[in-house]
DNA sequence: ATTATATATATCAAACTGATATATATGCAT
DNA sequence: ATGCATATATATCAGTTTGATATATATAAT
């Protein structure tokens, strides 16, 4: 999928600036997917050039000035027809286009050439990690105002509810079958 | 994880082609990790300069000539090094350096702007796709010999469950909520 | 007879990341 | 109070990586 097409699908949740897009990927959707600084305000420059978005700066005294996004009529039927064209493509070719890298998976394949401690120590931390993530995907209780918003969408708390149960299901895994690795 | 360290982990599986190593991240590693030729190749050559591998070259007639790549003992003793730096930084960090790029998700997030048919033929045609993966992750029959050596490690085994129990638990998921989307 | 797919290596433009630079504010420990 | 780390905010770029393409042949399918 093109960085516009993304960019602009982020938009569409609501304007924000790139810092802001970017916290998007660093949290509710690190799990999925993420952009870098050096991608994301490159984007929004083309996508203001072509009028997809519009800007507005913010000057805050003695801080940069924050540039806030909004989406565009033009950057919303723009973003539909790129998405339309990817899932028709998705649909023909059968795949996604979806790559993992999990380095977690590499040192587990190599496991044997580990001392036994380190990977006992590794495992337990990966337990450890998983299990805040998971806690982070149940949790329900009380959160600012935009992030409410973006639980309300169906979508995301669809997304919300995969992760959850892929997690539970990789932690139980891991609990009943660690002892096979060593 | 460094590029090296990887196919010095592969090639301590047994001996093999670039090609052959490529085809590894696009069969039973593809869940977990991918390269492209154009890390392979040039990897190959400086894990070679450096007598990390060594190299047959087997010349067929009319084909190109196979560089098959053997690890040597400065290859084993630097790949374990290497490994159990990579191990020590991830324990300090907490996280494992993890990637994950799924425009299958990013697809589900926007769902909102596709036509409902659309959606419907994507999300039929994602059941299909991991029911494929599923029963390739759960089948247990012959297989050729390289293949039968690999499912024998006790690290690949454990990887192929957990992804079938991954595969399980996001396939009743989808089946479940699907209609949660529309 | 032609097209598509598989074997096999190699290269490279284009894209992307990770790091760094710049500038300020805030909180926390010493 | 002074130093240190972290957070806000944008911008740039060297270095790495990918995805596509080139080359050459064999085989299977249409």
């Amino acid at each position: 999928m093109q960085k516009e097409t993304i960019c602009l699908g982020i938009l569409s949740l609501g304007p924000r600036s790139g810092y802001e897009i970017k916290q998007m990927f660093q949290g509710p959707l690190s799990d999925f997917y993420s952009l870098s600084f050096g991608t994301i305000y490159p984007t929004l420059n083309k996508l203001q050039s072509g009028k997809f978005v519009s800007c507005k700066q913010h000057t805050q005294s003695k801080k940069p000035d924050k540039k806030v996004y909004t989406i565009t009529k033009k950057g919303m039927a723009q973003m539909q027809e790129n998405l339309l064209g990817d899932a028709s493509s998705y649909i023909r070719s059968g795949n996604y286009g979806d790559q993992i890298k999990s380095e977690f998976f590499l040192l587990i394949l190599f496991a044997k050439y580990l001392p036994k401690e380190t990977l006992d120590t590794v495992l337990n931390e990966r337990v450890l990690f998983l299990r805040q993530k998971f806690e982070q995907f149940k949790y329900d209780g009380p959160v600012p105002g935009d992030i409410k918003a973006l639980r309300e969408e169906k979508s995301i708390s669809f997304i919300r509810g995969l992760a959850a149960a892929l997690l539970d299901t990789g932690l139980t895994y891991m609990e009943k079958n660690r002892e096979k690795l060593s």
